[in-house]
DNA sequence: GTGGTCTAGACCACT
DNA sequence: GTGGTCTAGACCACG
């Protein structure tokens, strides 16, 4: 449930957000649901607690996340109403790159549609 | 036609990576073509022609383009089935991060999906 | 009237002491009105009573309530010639960064000095 | 030009973001300036360059400026069209509790009215 | 040279 | 116990 591809080229701190998100989207955390302690967190992953610190800061500014000092870090309302339209532009660019690398080894426009919908149906599993 | 967002996070020569390979998706760039050398694009994005070798060797590595020495280098064919492993991992990757992070703003299965067509069609202009 | 945003990033106490505060300029508490005691507010607001004692205590050193022994606390006459130079230039202070904060943002002087006398206006009601 | 209190209770990497803020609305720095870089700004302060860095990072989050890999970081144009509903709540709701606080110490709508002012005239020096 | 990430370990404030 | 800040020092990627 909770683990890192060290060699991987992105951040540490970038997995555990992804990570984080994967599962909000998947349904395994819902609203309110308290996610491991930093400290926690840090030994269950084999990493500085300030890696995960990072990573949890950073998921409290996208508002996946909040925190309460001296309690913990808690899943948020998953609303979306409040998106920046910076952070918005940055998820379509991430996607444009990825279909223009799909189109350029040779998929299709259906079967990269097929891979959203996998994508989707993982998540609501 | 030639540019870079040098606010842009990702590092300039991914960018210009990423420009050549859209506009070999979008049919401006065709097998064969040549592109302009590493000189000659060093001095249309004013930047050093060490950036731009660097970019060159990414795209040659994914096959998106060959090189003849004293030539120059040329748009290979787009046959997608010499595709690495890894290389299609790591875009199906990054397009799971992109919907994972699209989902988590509140967008729905369809709305991404739009988007990928909306891509799509922008390569056929 | 008595509400907490536990998402918030200042310490509970300190939302505590705002809340009492803006309360008092509001007109809504006015001089020897008793205060809730340490424990019903606790009740009150959900939070640990050792919170709301660092609260009080900070609104006794501001000069805002006066306690008295087994009877409670109460709302201080608010002369505010007694207000300490460190407090006055605390408060200056941080007037100076949220203008700063709401300049760089592209508002006008104007338009800040009609927040200004917006939450001034807020305090009559 | 590059000074900070040490026995202020904000954290150092809030005051150098206030530093730079100021400096931006006072005109001392304009776009596409370039700042200290994030050793040389350690070493002016006497502090961590971790700490310099939180505070660049922060700053190019709040579109203060941006950062370029390899050359440093400068001043971004202040267009202040993308301000978040987030932020501008934010410096809203600080703006708010320091007029409350100087309400309570005593001093008048039109004497707070004269600070903004003030502060507002410091930046056009 | 630049900024970005990570570790180890310290101290503080909040609950 | 919790998260937040700071330091010292390391290594990497970029230009």
């Amino acid at each position: 449930m909770f683990s890192l591809d060290r060699t991987n080229r992105a951040p540490i701190y970038e997995q555990i957000v992804q990570m984080i998100k994967k599962q909000v989207v998947a349904g395994i955390l819902k609203p309110d649901d308290q996610v491991p302690s930093i400290r926690e967190m840090a030994i269950l992953l084999g990493v500085n607690p300030n890696t995960v610190s990072k990573a949890y800061q950073e998921l409290e500014r996208s508002e996946v996340l909040y925190t309460m000092k001296g309690k913990g870090a808690f899943i948020a309302e998953t609303t979306g109403k409040t998106i920046s339209e910076k952070a918005r532009l940055a998820a379509v660019n991430q996607l444009k790159e990825a279909v223009v690398d799909l189109l350029i080894m040779g998929l299709s426009k259906e079967e990269i549609i097929n891979r959203v919908e996998d994508i989707y149906k993982e998540g609501q599993i």
